[in-house]
DNA sequence: TAAAAATACTCCATAGGTATTTTAT
DNA sequence: ATAAAATACCTATGGAGTATTTTTA
């Protein structure tokens, strides 16, 4: 049994001749016919009377003719739900982002993409790079926003911008008068940084090591960077944050004070990643040409 | 797209691997591999995301797999239905007696149809014949039970049984005394008859005819046999009636008499009638078989 | 290196065509 | 004699096989 065995039973039965029936399935009188018969033999019944000037339904024949239309109906939907399946912008992507950039990126690029894309609703999660990278892995995710590097088999990786860090510090503080901060002076403040598990806190704790080998430092923890904020503003201590999160709001607070490292800047590089299979590839670039152009302060575009 | 097609991917979507799935579908991994990517690109839509160690549906891929599994659950339907029609004593058998028959032969033969095939419902039609061989042809019925002969294109007849006719007389009628009555006799008693169309009436003014080309009979009408049995029994007149409809009752009306005519014995037979392709061969030996079995009394079957 | 999917090719089953016969009116 | 379906026969597409290559972890 075939859908075309069905599309010509449904044919003669509407037609009651196998002549304009096979006319209307556009082949020959006795290909329908050898097709009707094959399919009678199949199914061990007999659909159709052939009389002399007449085609006549039997009673099975009018219940089977009935399920071969639901069976084509059904199969006529198939056929349109992958038809617009076909754009690669529509259905759902499922996008993730880091702690440390969702906050920020997040409430430009939705809209953006809102925009470019309407057909393509988002599903956002937020969580640390190893659970954004399983997820992604496992296929919870299609896409995610993350610090490099990063070197998974069976995941691309697009660098997209780099971010560069600043420190924060309270508005009285001596550094609020410094033009730029040296790295290796983070060792001497009391440091307020992100939790274990968090990417940005190694980030910080490697730019405190390429400062001086020497001395630990003085460290604090907050449970995430708005949290940090509030506790500098305080005047707990300093600390080291993305531009990105920090530049706009910087100026407004009254009791902070953002400042910028010495050149060469550290920074951090953001990007793209998903799986090498994963097969919506314009539904990607339209996410990175969202991303880039979100122009979060401090960040430069990757080439 | 196919059937097999679809079972194809729906098998790809459980076990996430294309050998797995090639086993379950009793193909080579090949085979479905080849088959999958053809489908793919037929729907324009890519249903798999293919990496080294794991296949993955995509999101179009799982809507187009849940609609080929409801295609596949149509279809299933359909064979089960063929199946169920595979009996020719199931489904409904659409049955036609003319009015001279139905009242004595369907009480019996309705309850040996039930108990002979009790899957195959009856729907019953009285009738003229011209009536019932009208809708016999144009499938209204499937079979007939009427008076031979018959001669019409496209269309089989079968005698089933030979009816004698018996004369129907007030209990104080001269006749009542007779042996048997002669033909001839009919044309010199007020004769009670059916109406125009009834082939009854045509019978039994043959009957009449044969008997004396000489003057015609002083004939009063009634419209059904029960009629013209109440009227013969207030004395208005005689009659002749098949032997199925008085044998049983005449000796049980106090107000009437059967007598037989003289040999031979005037009779007419009865037949079965069926659309030359009608397919249920059985359903119609059924009712044959349980015509014959109902032994309506002055009936005797054919050969 | 190993595992899995893709590719190359070969073959045969069958869907579909043309020509003809059968059947019933 | 005519109309329609069935049959016979042929062809070619493509479904399914085996063998091999490619890919990636």
């Amino acid at each position: 049994m075939t859908l075309t065995d069905l599309r010509y039973i449904v044919a003669l039965a509407r037609e009651r001749h196998f002549g304009r029936a096979a006319q209307k399935c556009f082949v020959t009188q006795p290909t329908l016919s050898v097709a009707v018969k094959k399919l009678e033999e199949e199914l061990g019944v007999i659909l159709f009377e052939r009389a002399a000037n007449e085609v006549r339904i039997t009673a099975v024949g009018a219940q089977v003719v009935a399920q071969a239309e639901r069976v084509l109906a059904e199969s006529a939907r198939l056929t349109e739900i992958a038809g617009q399946g076909r754009d690669p912008l529509s259905g759902p992507l499922r996008l993730g982002a880091i702690y440390t950039i969702a906050p920020y990126l997040l409430p430009k690029l939705v809209p953006l993409l809102r925009a470019r894309a309407p057909q393509m609703p988002l599903f956002i999660r937020e969580g640390y790079t190893e659970q954004l990278v399983a997820a992604v892995k496992n296929g919870e995710l299609d896409l995610i926003v993350i610090a490099l590097p990063l070197s998974e088999p069976g995941l691309v990786v697009q660098p997209a911008y780099d971010e560069i860090f600043r420190t924060l510090v309270p508005a009285q503080h001596p550094w609020a008068k410094q033009r730029a901060i040296e790295p290796a002076w983070l060792l001497k403040e009391p440091l307020l940084m992100l939790g274990a598990g968090n990417c940005f806190r190694d980030q910080v704790l490697d730019l405190c090591a390429r400062a001086d080998a020497g001395g630990a430092a003085n460290i604090l923890e907050g449970s995430s960077l708005e949290t940090i904020r509030h506790m500098v503003a305080s005047g707990v201590g300093v600390t080291v944050m993305p531009a990105s999160s920090v530049d706009q709001i910087g100026a407004a607070d009254p009791l902070l004070r953002v400042r910028p490292f010495v050149d060469p800047q550290p920074s951090r590089r953001i990007g793209l990643v998903w799986r090498s299979s994963f097969p919506r590839h314009r539904a990607i670039d339209v996410v990175r040409r969202a991303v880039l152009d979100c122009r979060l302060p401090g960040t430069k575009a990757v080439k």
